[in-house]
DNA sequence: CGAATAGTGTCTTTCAGACAATATATT
DNA sequence: AATATATTGTCTGAAAGACACTATTCG
């Protein structure tokens, strides 16, 4: 198929981020202003360059989550691939986006060498009205990764990413309602919480900030998975990860 | 963070494929013997390096696909992404794994040009006491693709792909039994099916290879989302996809 | 006490799972 | 007729969703 002299090509290998948190009982993203061309000004998602042929890929998220964002021990998982031939104008970059979860953190990210970096509503990126353009496809990247954590929470025990060490039942709802963007009752919520084994396990008292009778406090249990699993009522017949399929590299280990 | 001569690394850039069908009521994996070094005689997933700088990731993968396997057309998706710097002697390959679904198909590939390509139980390479040894880290991209099909059964019409053009619920059947590793009940499953939106239309009737009553005959419907979802009554404590994260890539548009 | 949140109990509907019964084909 | 598969119907238990009600805090 090819002659003996043929040399496959090579590409410039990124890492890009979908950091989401909740502020204010709804989700938002950490977005950074560029400093360089190409978009130059631009908002985009915190992500760059393998520093090293030798560096492996989840080892260059968590570079740049500490130094792009401060950020460290969080969870991290893969979204998926970003190879289009002309999505970089540098020349070929292929990426990998990465999605990670914050628990409540104190406004201003301590540590950031990119000053710049804000937390930004998801809304107002993904809407169709949005105000907020990002470069290159990383708006595309964001509704990928935001897909993907809704579709984790059903099934996964995910939500607690979202929480500190300890939370609340209701604290764990509001994750539910504002990465679904829906309103659940409490009462059901609670009791299905409960009945999903492993998925949280006590951790003794606690007051609340304002007005109302104390909550008990939990932390995360030991299951990854839930059963049964939490469902999204009515499914907002939004497309399925997958049909759109990605694609590269022959006779490659 | 870097001084002003520093410049990205560049990677190989390789698709694997893991190529799914249904043979004798198994799932079989298509494995091709490796001509070369290195690995050269072992048994590995299909795939190959990105054959010019401008080619696009799923573009070379329907390249592999008709190339290694003479299929064209098929469901494809993107499973993620293998680049551990160790993974493949010649240098730093990065792979992007790609999960292909393969209608029932006659016995040998037609048009192929790796004559070594062959159908594979997929328990014959994934069992603890498995006698096929995939080379690289195939093993695993292996069962993170089956994993990836199993889950998808449940909330996609993925199992569509599994049959030809028109099928019958029963065939449907074999593909949740086969994949799963489970066996359903013909009744309740033939209710499931009808109640699920837009899963399937009908298509006309048809007459049974062997004895008993003809089956109707459907095809798949427009809903790629599957609701009520299929749900595996026992959660067999497996892994959730996720919790390994992958890494890569800063400043990459 | 009143307001607000936490947690429990109950009822109805839906759906999964078991399985009887009927329908339609082949040999 | 015997056998085999397709399709429908019925019943039971688990769980979702609606919602009344009790418990415990603060001001």
């Amino acid at each position: 198929m090819t002659d003996d002299r043929w040399q496959p090509p090579s590409v410039l290998l990124a890492v890009d981020l979908v950091i989401l948190t909740l502020r204010d009982a709804r989700l938002h993203v950490l977005l950074v202003e560029r400093g360089v061309e190409p978009y130059q000004g631009a908002f985009a998602l915190p992500g760059g360059f393998l520093h090293d042929e030798g560096e492996a890929i989840e080892a260059a998220a968590r570079r740049e989550l500490a130094e792009e964002a401060g950020l460290f021990d969080m969870h991290l998982e893969m979204i998926g691939v970003y190879g289009e031939p002309g999505r970089d104008p540098r020349g070929r970059v292929v990426s990998v986006a990465h999605l990670a979860i914050a628990p409540r953190l104190p406004d201003p990210i301590a540590g950031t060498d990119a000053v710049s970096a804000c937390w930004t509503p998801v809304e107002d990126v993904l809407s169709t009205s949005a105000h907020v353009r990002l470069a290159f496809d990383h708006r595309r990247i964001l509704a990928d990764g935001v897909d993907q954590a809704r579709a984790k929470l059903e099934h996964t025990s995910l939500a607690t990413a979202f929480c500190g060490e300890t939370f609340t039942i209701s604290e764990l709802q509001q994750v539910y309602e504002a990465v679904w963007g829906v309103r659940l009752d409490p009462r059901n919520f609670y009791r299905k919480i409960q009945s999903a084994r492993g998925f949280i396990v006590a951790a003794g008292p606690m007051r609340h900030a304002q007005n109302g009778r104390p909550a008990r406090l939990f932390k995360a249990g030991p299951s990854q998975a839930l059963y049964p699993p939490m469902v999204r009522s009515a499914q907002t017949g939004h497309d399925v990860r997958g049909g759109h399929a990605a694609e590269v590299a022959p006779e490659g280990g």
